[in-house]
RNA sequence: GUGAGUAUAGUUCAACGGUUAGAGCACUGGACUGUGGCUCCAGGGGUUGGGGGUUCGAAUCCCCUUACUCACCCCA
């Protein structure tokens, strides 16, 4: 039998760094519940259409990266690369256009694309979602900037950046292609990548790092003299509103973002502590989605964070919940004993573990120590025949007996302070 | 899919082609018979990723293979 593994780019999330992913998801509840989001759940897998339509038959992620498989029924199911797409298809199947807009959401779960795994990018990674559904104001967009950023300074995170760009609509993103493809094709000869990024995604040109293509980039048309005056306007007022509360931004044309349903806003926000992947969160606007899928024109805008991102951007996290008593049962007569103490203790909530009856005094008080144990409540013989354990407090060595059913007394003796104990 | 690097104990790492592959940490036990942390001592642990080759002799050199890591592509 071979030694069983993960599968490449899925790993397993243990403690302590468990506690760092409860902070946050904590901290990010907190946070949305303030800004009026709710939480949703939504499947992680989908009919595979869902995902073609909405991110792009053309995208790499529908192209190259998806979990596709077809189930007992013959249907053709997908694990989902992102969230936007299923948010999106249960907004229209729910008829939540019904209730007040904006509709605002969000979610967190696994998400699954097939790539090569790498620093800051795995096979299987979380995800936190957030989607606002039927307003297109900037003032929404600047809500959603805002979340993200009050969430990363709750975490004390600093060192982010906010990068923003427009990336016009459908009515005028053309000319900006247009103008691209004209001006890299009165150029020399560009890198074999480029060369299909004209064709594809003329964009994506614009921050390719080949020193070739670089050099020939000077003087390059900017999205931001292309887009219309509607686009234009809702841009401008997104950083006004940015600005009037003191968030900083740094405007970056060339934030593309990789999934054919975005317009207007983009936004990355970036570290420059995960190596290629600097992205911790990412998002924009998707207008047209909703009604791409049959619904009522709807204006949108959501962004995700990376999991595994913020979490190695997050200092690590203590385990809140070391034990108060540590029961240390000497014999299988006295571990029945303690059995039943600790049942009546943990229907008090107080965090207790439970020793091995076989051990000796001396492996339970280091097994206590090790879990950062309060206090330890010996039974042993004697213990037994007088019916009276004995309590020590781990930090100043302080013991004394209480009656072995006293629970009362147990806890009042939690209470007592080191140094003043009667 | 492309390129580079790495692989030795549970873990982090040593070992010029030359005894029985070592050390820190972790784990278990003892010093201390029913009293923890600190200290000291001892112990268990390894097919040197796998396969083949060169050599009197390979963890070390060569080839193949697998896995991991980083980067490209792309992306959270």
């Amino acid at each position: 039998m071979t030694k069983l593994s993960t599968l490449k780019g899925v790993c397993d999330v243990l403690p302590p760094e468990i506690y760092t992913w409860n902070r946050i998801e904590e901290t990010s509840k907190e946070v949305f519940s303030s800004f009026g989001f709710n939480e949703i759940k939504i499947p992680v897998i989908e009919h595979s259409e869902l995902f073609i339509r909405s991110i792009g038959e053309t995208t790499d992620i529908v192209g190259k990266e998806m979990y596709t498989f077809t189930d007992k029924g013959d249907r053709s199911i997908t694990l989902r690369p992102e969230g936007t797409a299923g948010m999106v298809r249960c907004y229209v199947e729910n008829n939540l256009h019904l209730l007040p807009s904006p509709q605002k959401f969000y979610y967190y779960g696994p998400m699954f694309r097939y790539e090569r795994p790498q620093k800051g990018r795995l096979r299987q990674f979380y995800q936190i979602g957030v989607e606002a559904l039927g307003s297109a104001s900037p003032l929404v967009d600047a809500e959603v900037i805002t979340m993200a950023h009050t969430l990363f300074q709750r975490l004390d995170l600093t060192n982010l950046t906010i990068e923003l760009n427009s990336i016009g609509c459908n009515k005028c993103r053309g000319n900006y292609r247009d103008a691209i493809v004209g001006f890299f094709s009165k150029k020399g000869v560009l890198c074999n990548d480029c060369q299909v990024r004209i064709a594809k995604n003329p964009l994506r040109m614009l921050d390719c790092k080949v020193e070739r293509c670089v050099e020939q980039r000077a003087g390059a048309p900017v999205i931001l003299d292309y887009i219309c005056d509607d686009c234009k306007t809702h841009h401008e007022s997104l950083k006004e509103l940015l600005t009037a509360i003191n968030i900083d931004y740094k405007e970056n044309p060339y934030i593309v973002r990789g999934l054919d349903y975005y317009n207007r806003t983009a936004f990355e926000i970036t570290t420059e502590h995960l190596g290629a992947q600097k992205a911790v969160a990412a998002g924009g606007r998707y207008d047209n989605l909703v009604s791409d899928f049959n619904g009522p024109a709807t204006a949108a805008v959501g962004f995700a964070i990376g999991m595994e991102r913020l979490v190695s951007l997050v200092g690590e996290t203590k385990n809140q919940s070391s034990p108060v008593f540590y029961l240390a049962p000497l014999g299988s007569a006295a571990e029945n004993k303690a059995f039943v103490l600790s049942q009546s203790l943990r229907q008090k909530a107080i965090v207790t573990e439970l020793g091995d009856g076989g051990q000796t005094l001396k492996s339970h008080l280091k097994k206590a120590d090790k879990l950062n144990a309060s206090f330890v409540v010996i039974i042993g013989e004697n213990e037994l025949k007088t019916s009276r354990a004995l309590c020590k407090r781990l930090s100043d060595a302080f013991q004394k007996e209480i009656g072995i059913d006293d629970i009362d007394a147990l806890i009042a003796f939690t209470a007592e302070k080191p140094g003043v104990s009667a």
